[in-house]
DNA sequence: GCGTATATGTAGAACTTCTAGGTGTTCTAT
DNA sequence: ATAGAACACCTAGAAGTTCTACATATACGC
């Protein structure tokens, strides 16, 4: 069914994409890219997940958007941090320390 | 909306159980309670959430169950590991260390 | 001119997890 | 004795995320 199809982002999409964001004004086309570069493929952002993610995001007011040209020429939506947006981002990244030392102790528990 | 509600299993669960599983026959109430224990006190497992779980991962052969008495003399049912399922706690501990790399990769990449 | 990469989007399905409810038994404190 | 808490199982329905698949359009390289 799963055999070895898609990489699960197990609900850590929201803060990746916050943490792209925060390095500044970006697109969403060019955060999947980076996403996808950073994390060495592990992560292949589908179109289908990464617009609606930005959509909820910027719905929450946690990212603005505003379409701008890009480096070469074409129109693209550039996202932005918003103040809420920062502070979402900060916990997230808390709550996911959490999850993972937590996730740690358990599987640390083993014969 | 879920401003301090509850803490997310982020797809985590099933190898959770299956770890807590993995040390020996124990029953789901039991497995509850030690996920929350040894998570110290980070998940809260429903058991809207553990029974549902535990269904899913009999029927996919991962887990078989038994009708035991407890040390105190109740019925409840024991769950064990099936071979398949010891294949499957490997490939998601596996999974979810490949995950979190991927998942610090990107939040190194910090302002 | 044709295909690929860039760039955005939607619809519907699949899946997991939660809330909220239900049943019955054993232990503990009053 | 009995009331309430803890033990132990369960389901239904809602909510949320992510996926597959599709649709559109522009720029670039050959």
């Amino acid at each position: 069914m799963n055999n070895e199809k898609s990489e699960f982002l197990k609900g850590t999409l929201d803060m990746l994409i916050l943490n792209v964001v925060a390095l500044g004004p970006i697109h969403g086309y060019a955060i999947a890219q980076r996403i996808q570069q950073i994390s060495r493929d592990f992560f292949k952002l589908p179109q289908g997940s990464l617009y609606p993610a930005l959509h909820r995001l910027e719905d929450r007011g946690w990212l603005k958007a505003q379409w701008k040209a890009t480096d070469t020429g074409r129109d693209a939506k550039f996202y932005a941090l918003t103040r809420q947006g920062r502070k979402q981002l900060e916990a997230e990244v808390r709550n996911w320390e959490q999850l993972t030392n937590a996730v740690a102790l358990i599987l640390r528990t083993a014969e």
